[in-house]
DNA sequence: CCACAATAAGACAGCGTTGTCAGTGTTAGC
DNA sequence: GCTAACACTGACAACGCTGTCTTATTGTGG
């Protein structure tokens, strides 16, 4: 039924360890002999088990991308990226969605690879950072990358952004614009990048010699709702902020909703920024200022990695950007000032 | 290194044939060998190898997800609803983007089912109608479902919902509102869907007496952009329709941003539509009226039916409804009649 | 022209399971 | 108490490749 290895060394007229050689690339063949096996593979459609290839063979020409993320916008740049990287190495990637906080994750992560023997293992925030899985990896020694870590790991390479650098430039920008009382909205407690957001908010603020004020931070879960209660606090205030900095474009997209039930009009009487700029920051009204966090390219890069085109232990760090769009513009009060 | 199935039986003191019966759930193990067995699993971890199993038997205990669809919240739901089905049956979930446009369409496919001896594939529209795909499918005999698919076809299970009857619902819910030039903004071409959707949309029109009017009909490809380009067209027309229903949520999002920056209230002056109800309908504002499309559960049902939950060919039609929320009102015209 | 290395290709075992078949207990019926 | 049917278990080949080892062929320097 199945085309094998067999079938091609009948047609090529040579051994089976001679097509293998050829599908490998490895040295030792004659530029005929392998084009006359090229030409048989063509002509039969012929691919080769992975199964066969994986339980004989040191490869299986798989690798995992283990994530644990709720924005489908983040994830689906996550897995793009990964997922050309892969097609240009011709590995197979599986996707893996996990939960950090099961107690099962440690045998989940360690069945996934033991099942399908993975090459490698890609690693997205918060997976990065949850010590059962990270144990695993290493008990068997498999080689893997991990995607905006929040912690040191000097044994494995990483590919990153400055959160903290990101979430400075997005809070002086507004500082710059005249604000002074900025609210922030942080991020998912799972998530290392939500402290370094929030110090990098806090950095600026010190720098520019703007007093710190906790009431004008409040915690979210990187999703829509927590954002909008976030919102509902904050401009419920007394004195409410003339800028809300969220942690990520979909609790900034849940500010800009409450601004518009209340009808506070962005950005005349209230500035909101977000944080990563997938899709959802431009599909809003206005459009989000926000960082662009270069999602897919990190992806791409960590798969790169793990293929092994750079030697080492690899910690590679990606370049944000500032984007500014509608939703911010000079604070209210500094209109009349000017 | 590995833990294998004999290191089990070792534990166990019986035949690797054994633990392979137990691990199987077959008959004929006595209760107290199964315990021994499942002990020693415990005791060990063990995992059995995909790639073992997969070459000796008959089973590979991996599907495939094939999609094209540039919706990321989309296919997010798509993936967690095959996903969840996946894991209850303890089988992995090979996702698989393709190209329906691409010339190399078939090769993938065939590729990747000769690599993987996938047991199954669910297809996600509009991969369900690649005549492509569905002969290089067929001629392995290899069993799929298709989720929403635009053609019939007799020999394969499908899950869809009835995009017909839902633009005709939301389309008469508008006239009901009053809105007597409602603009439409077509589906991507690729997508079956899209032709019936703009089928009920002229059906409502029908039944009710109301002119359709080409020029209130504009081309779009199910993003953000195209949903934008399309209403500055509309918007843009002498008489300019008083509602606007998008074929998904990223155009009806699209809609929105142009309504707001040309200052034209939504609901007050202009309703606004969508379709799918992914998370994109209630991040904007204001939140979307829109059909909810269960897509988590058309793909945890089509996943169902591939692993044989029900003999046979079955096609489920799985029940739309509409979410009626502030992006949609009375006519403008009507309210000067109350 | 010979010794020796480099190149080229095949034979065969083995990866970790499942399928097949054979063999040994165990029970039921008369 | 004997036989047939059933329940249970194991031996062994096979799945389709790659790794290792062996053998043959071709080049290369002195």
């Amino acid at each position: 039924m199945r085309v094998t290895i067999k079938d091609v060394s009948r047609v090529a007229g040579v051994s089976i360890k001679t097509v293998s050689r050829v599908l490998n690339k490895e040295r030792y063949v004659r530029a005929d002999t392998r084009e006359r096996v090229e030409a048989a593979v063509k002509a039969l459609k012929f691919s080769p088990s992975l199964a066969a290839r994986t339980l004989a063979g040191r490869r299986s020409f798989q690798i995992a991308l283990i994530y644990d993320n709720h924005s489908p916008f983040y994830i689906h740049q996550i897995q793009e990226g990964v997922w050309a990287q892969c097609k240009e190495q011709g590995v197979r990637m599986l996707a893996q969605p996990a939960d950090v906080a099961s107690p099962t994750l440690a045998a989940e992560v360690g069945g996934l690879i033991d099942e399908t023997h993975v090459d490698g293992v890609i690693l997205s925030s918060p997976v990065t950072d949850a010590p059962a899985a990270l144990a695993e990896l290493e008990r068997r020694g498999i080689p893997f990358v991990r995607i905006s870590p929040g912690t040191n790991h000097a044994m494995t390479s990483s590919v990153f952004m400055d959160d903290v650098q990101a979430a400075d430039d997005m809070t002086t920008h507004l500082i710059n614009e005249g604000h002074k009382r900025i609210g922030f909205i942080i991020g998912h407690p799972n998530h290392m990048a939500s402290d370094q957001r929030l110090f990098g908010y806090r950095r600026a603020l010190d720098r520019a010699g703007v007093a710190f004020e906790p009431n004008l931070v409040r915690p979210g879960l990187f999703d829509f709702a927590s954002g909008a209660a976030a919102a509902e606090i904050l401009l419920s205030l007394s004195d409410p902020p003339t800028a809300i900095f969220a942690s990520n474009d979909d609790m900034a997209a849940g500010v800009l909703a409450v601004a518009h039930r209340k009808d506070i009009s962005v950005p005349e009487a209230l500035s909101v920024a977000g944080f990563d700029d997938t899709e959802l920051a431009s599909a809003v009204w206005p459009p989000l200022t926000t960082i662009r966090q270069p999602t897919r390219d990190l992806a791409y890069t960590a798969a790169g990695l793990l293929f092994g085109k750079e030697s080492g232990v690899v910690h590679r760090r990606l370049q944000h950007e500032l984007i500014v769009r509608g939703s911010t513009g000079r604070a209210p009060s500094d209109a009349l000032h000017t």
